[in-house]
Parts: structure tokens; sequence; C-alpha cells
DNA sequence: TCGACATTGTACCGGTCGGTACAATGAGTC
DNA sequence: GACTCATTGTACCGACCGGTACAATGTCGA
């Protein structure tokens, strides 16, 4: 048997933290080195397209996991309010209820974007289109549940950027359950 | 007479375009150079503070537009609702339908957010805060208005990044046009 | 023990980074 | 013309950038 990485996922979850806070330009070899513990040797090793195909292995990264547990459950759900609940705990708890930043999110923002358009667009528009998908089955009309979705997932990163920029993470979970009262959720409390 | 300086508002606003596509560590002074025709010289004599003093007068500058032309409206309307449109309109405007992004808010997200920290928390602060005035004033209770104000901050927000992330402007519209039904305002058509 | 191969550290490359120094211009005033 | 002072171009700095080369390790199975 042999081991194909060390630990590819935890590999991939450090990077991406580097991605996350410094942004593509600002996240240097250094700095993945001193997180990661890896030395350029190892690190062009492992990716041997050096910090480009870094930054596409941890969009990739975060998109399977984003579709490991979100976009599976919205779609595949026989109660399809109970896959959008999922999928608001599980962007809470990804988002460390608004410690952290969408790093695709970011990557959008910027000169980035263009180099990742394709990744990018993809992971966005699944989200929206799932969710889509997940409240036209529970009732509302195709049209209504476009919209619905456009506006929740842009809720979502509109209130990590204002989260990070009050400073605040209270700005992030008022946003959660303002969107669990308008996708007709229970809210508790 | 004096000459404070050739254009300073002009100059900004090309430096702003170099910041809000590239980003605090992406815009070089090679690439601002190129946009602005000036040289490391000019630049370095009217921002002696280098790269840093231009991106706090970059924000200074966006600051005072929306304090012009969003904040203040919201303020003075007698009318609250003419104020809300009113902002509703200047963002669209200033954002051109989506196809530019907001700096600030890209600032925040990434490490940036640290150096400019007390500026951007201000801008969002106080845009928040003016547009919940508004909203009181128009009817709303003080909570309600509170969380509706930060609700629509957040979505434009969250539009801009989907709108850019789909390179699809129409997300941008769409976002405004739910915000005016949101927020009670006539929509036309 | 040996060879095959994955993994790593280190030295090095050309280029660019932000920033500084300074002499040369330019324009206006007296 | 002479003085002032804003403005500019250019050369240069040390540091760091992403990336490459490669020899030295480790770690297997045979």
């Amino acid at each position: 048997m042999r081991r194909i990485a060390p630990d590819r996922d935890g590999l991939l979850a450090m990077i991406a933290e580097v991605f996350r806070e410094h942004g593509y330009e600002g996240a240097s070899l250094a700095l993945i080195g001193e997180a990661t513990g890896l030395g350029k040797g190892s690190l062009y090793h492992f990716f041997p397209g050096g910090k480009e195909e870094m930054a596409r292995a941890v969009i990739a990264h975060i998109d399977g996991w984003f579709e490991d547990n979100v976009f599976a459950p919205l779609r595949d759900s026989s109660d399809p309010s109970a896959g959008i609940e999922h999928m608001l705990a599980a962007t809470d708890s990804y988002f460390r209820s608004g410690r952290r930043v969408c790093l695709i999110g970011a990557f959008a923002l910027d000169e980035s974007r263009d180099r990742f358009a394709g990744q990018i667009r993809d992971y966005f528009g699944r989200w929206v289109t799932h969710l889509a998908d997940a409240l036209a089955r529970s009732g509302h009309t195709p049209g209504e549940a476009s919209e619905l979705a456009e506006e929740t997932v842009a809720a979502i990163q509109g209130a990590l950027t204002l989260a990070r920029a009050a400073n605040d993470l209270d700005v992030f979970s008022r946003a959660l359950r303002r969107l669990r009262m308008r996708l007709g959720l229970p809210v508790g409390i």
C-alpha cells in the first residue's frame, strides 16, 4: 500500500487559511510554508504548478466540502425544508459564525477572479441552483424560488463582509436568523 | 491663489480603480503609476506616506462621496422614503449597476482589514446607522429599522460579490429591485 | 542489502516589490 | 534675471517575490 500524500486534506486546509486571510496576491510562498511547516521543495513536490495550482486545489477542496455538506443535502433531502435547514447549519459552522470569510467570495472581488473564473462561477452557480430547486420543491414558484435563492446566497456573502468590517460576530448570526424566517424555517426563541 | 493639487479628485479616482481591481497587495506602485501617468517621484510627492497613505486617501475619498450622496440624503431628507430612494439610485450609479466592486468591502475581507479597520468600520457603521434612522422615521420600530438597515447593506455587498462571481450584471439589478420592494418603495413596471 | 522513488532542505535565479535620494525641470513672483 | 517652491524622471536600495535545480535524505518492497 502506497501513501498518496500525507494528509492532503489537512494540508489543503492549512493553505486555504493563508489564502483566506491574505488573498491570492498576499499569500506568499513564505507564508504558506510557515503555515504548513513545509519548505518550497515539498510544496513544489505536491503542487508542481506552484501557487496557482495550490489555489485551484484549495478552491476545489472547498467546493467539494460544500458539495458534500450543502449541495447534496439540498438536492437529496426528501424534505426540502430539512435540506435548507441543513444548509444554514452547515454554513454557520463552516464560516465559524462569521469568524471566517468566504475565500471564493474574496477571490471573486479582485483580479484573481479572472484567473479562477470558471471555478468561482461554478461554485456560486451550483449553490444558487440547488437552493432554488429545494425552494421550488417546497412550494415556491420557480421564479420566486430562483429570486429567493439568489437573495439568500447574497445575504450570506454580504453578512460575512459586514461582520468582518464591523468586527462583530452578531452581524452574521442575525443575518442567519433573518434568513431562517425568510425561508419559512422554525427560528427558535 | 495657489493650486493645492492638480485635480486631486481625479487622481484619487484613478488610484481607487487600481485598488478596486487588484486589492491592496495586488496594487503595485508600477500599476498605480501606469494608471495615473505619474512616476514614483510624483506619487511620493503627493503621498509621502507611500502606498498606505494612498489607500487611506482613497478610502476617505470614497467615504466622502458616500457622505455627500448617500448618508446626507438619508439624514436630511424631510421625506425619509425619498432619502432611501436616493440612496438606492446613488448606489446603483456608483457601482455602475454591478460592474464595479466595493473597494472598502474588498478591503474588509483580507488582512488589509487590520490596517484600515477604523475607516472600514466607520464607513459601514455610518451607512447602517443612517439608513436605520431613516427607516425609523418612516414608521419602523427602532428594532425593525436596525435589522432592515443591516440586511439592506449586506444585501448590496453580497449582490456585488455574486454579480462579479457570475459575471452577470442582472444579479445586481435584481437585488436592487428586491430591496426597493422590501423597503416599501415604488418599484416601477 | 539493494534499488526505486517519495520527500525534503538549500542554494540560487531573474524580476519586482515599496521606498529613498536627488538632480533636473517647471512655473510663478519679485 | 533671480529666487522660491512645486513637480518630475531616474537611478538606486535591500528585501522579497515565485520558481528552479539538485543533492541529500527517508521509506518502502524485493
